[in-house]
DNA sequence: TATGAATGAGGTTTCATTCAT
DNA sequence: CATGAATGAAACCTCATTCAT
């Protein structure tokens, strides 16, 4: 079977991160068994670690590529036309939707790992991505709302918005009643009229 | 002899809840020990199973209990004279103390245990106490704020500021310089000019 | 079961060794296995860790104590009145018992193991053995015969002796006709009439 | 394209055996791998199968082919008009090379393998080698040395003497130090004086 | 009631071997 | 003929749990 294609290898290596993805998130990922991956990747348990050195670095592999696009969009890097407001009322209508939940899911138990681990240079990779996030909405909100935020220590300001935004995950993630696109909506709102608009 | 012995269980039992706190915010639920445990808390393995069924049961007793005074002052229970900003401050502060990241950390894994198992009752417990703050501070919003929140969904309102509490929680463990009393400072004065004040 | 005496619990380790001891020298060190050693134990695997650090820890335990006593004899520590011819008959007498053989074995195991993997502490400890064996036949052969060893290197034929010792195990390892009696008997006969008698 | 293709078969058998040896020499026949050697060879590990029936075949083909040049000497076959002295001289100076040392190990390795698993075959295989070389000793010492010989059993002097040979090669397995044609030195000053001369 | 030795199922990982390409 | 991806049977080791003391 050898001198498959390149294609073929990558497909296989996404079907194994599928399959891993969806049995993390259900069990866990200290739970979950090489066997049960393997299994719903409908390969042997052997093969996975062609393309994984061992489960840890499976689990990092799983790690969220989903939101890259928001992420992305918010780093600067990409959509500097959007407008602050428009951009967020995207980035809350993506958390509503159900798929986003597994990836939550992942991201908190690799982020309680690393924690827990003291594992400085996976917490430091989140941080940094954090505060890329923010100076995005920094960014953003200085050139939108200019000279209204006079008031506003804005730095503290898009840290909340942040946080605001993780906790929204989580109450998602927690329970189907949490509407991510209404809660940003009020504050919206607040921040219209603390503005001045 | 029975009260003594009473008293002594009910000691040595918290005493191992202690440990186990401790011993599974450090290594997650899967993969401390009840060794370790057992160790840390100065008794033998054996010992714990006076007291908790099994492993799973002794997690579910490491159920953060500590921020109790706080979910109750906002679930109504007492502290009804307090205003929501003071109750609010109040709350912000404490998450800013180092002691908390455990419990977080505890909750979260609880949490993500609970989601992943598709434990509704579980689930259905920490949405129910979700359901008590937030009508605590769409409470104390009505009664501080009044008219002013007209133009407010106010239990979606409340709902936003709930996940920014938990998303300030999520936030604080993963960095040190995360600072929930600046943020809500930030949000303290958003509210304050968008409700006229 | 709890609070076992210490001398059980040293029983136990013993008979552990003595089971490895069997397997290991029956299979190799590699293609051995724990259960299988644990089941010739007469207890579980899971037992054996209790004991051992791991498979290697085991191993090492395994290593040769029975010529212990020879070995002591020509390191210059004891039996310092005993001849060199002698204790140099008990020695090859000594190989000739059949359960030597496992021993041996054991020995060239551990020392092609150590040898291939570099590991220069073991080689050193076998080396550092083997110095003073060979010290305490240079110091007996000195004292024994005296100015008729003048035309000898006495440090490079103790190392001979010695070799020769080694082969001797060897030969008798591989073939039930060796007789390392004899064999010393007739380099016993060459020594005599070399030095003079 | 018969000869050709043999010519290319034997060529890559023997590169084969190569790597086998090298790495079999380097981590011990059960540890090594058959992707290693296939590596190592410069191959696919599928490819040694067309070679090989399986690892242990390939072993079996790794057995010291190197040193038949002095096996075949010892053993009357050749060399005829060399004397003793001058061929022990040889074996030994043969020993003290670098080089030796994995044909060395891999006799020990494949030695203790036979001797395991009561390989009567293989063992037999060694021991009449054994036999043919002691005979050549014997013949040799009777030739040169004559009625000088009469006090001594020729037959044990000769096994002794291989003993020697063997305990030889092992100590210069262990220690760098070890000097095989020093020590033979020493042995051939005793022999020189117990055969009179 | 507490102890801690023992169990043994089960997890991760390795690797000889096969066989489709 | 060669390749090398895949298999799948073990192997080592861990640890929740039990129970004799």
């Amino acid at each position: 079977m050898a001198r498959v294609s390149d294609a073929h290898l990558e497909a296989r290596r996404q079907s194994i991160l599928a399959a891993a993805t969806k049995v993390f998130s259900q069990k866990g990922i200290s739970d979950a068994t090489m066997a049960e991956i393997a299994s719903e990747a409908g390969i042997s348990p052997g093969a996975i670690y062609r393309y994984f050195e061992n489960k840890e670095e499976l689990a990092r592999g799983c790690m969220n590529e989903s939101a890259e696009a928001i992420k992305l969009a918010w780093s600067n890097a990409t959509a500097l036309e959007t407008s602050f407001d428009d951009l967020a009322a995207l980035t809350f209508a993506e958390i509503a939707k159900p798929e986003e939940s597994i990836d939550t899911q992942m991201f908190l138990e690799q982020m309680l790992i690393a924690v827990r681990e003291g594992d400085d240079a996976s917490v430091k990779e989140f941080s940094d991505e954090h505060t890329r996030v923010r100076a995005g909405i920094v960014f953003r909100m200085r050139r939108d709302y200019g000279d209204r935020l006079a008031p506003f220590e804005v730095d503290r300001l898009a840290e909340a918005l942040y946080s605001f935004y993780w906790g929204a995950r989580l109450m998602k993630l927690m329970s189907r009643d949490a509407d991510p696109v209404a809660e940003y909506h009020e504050v919206q709102k607040l921040m219209n009229r603390a503005f001045g608009s």
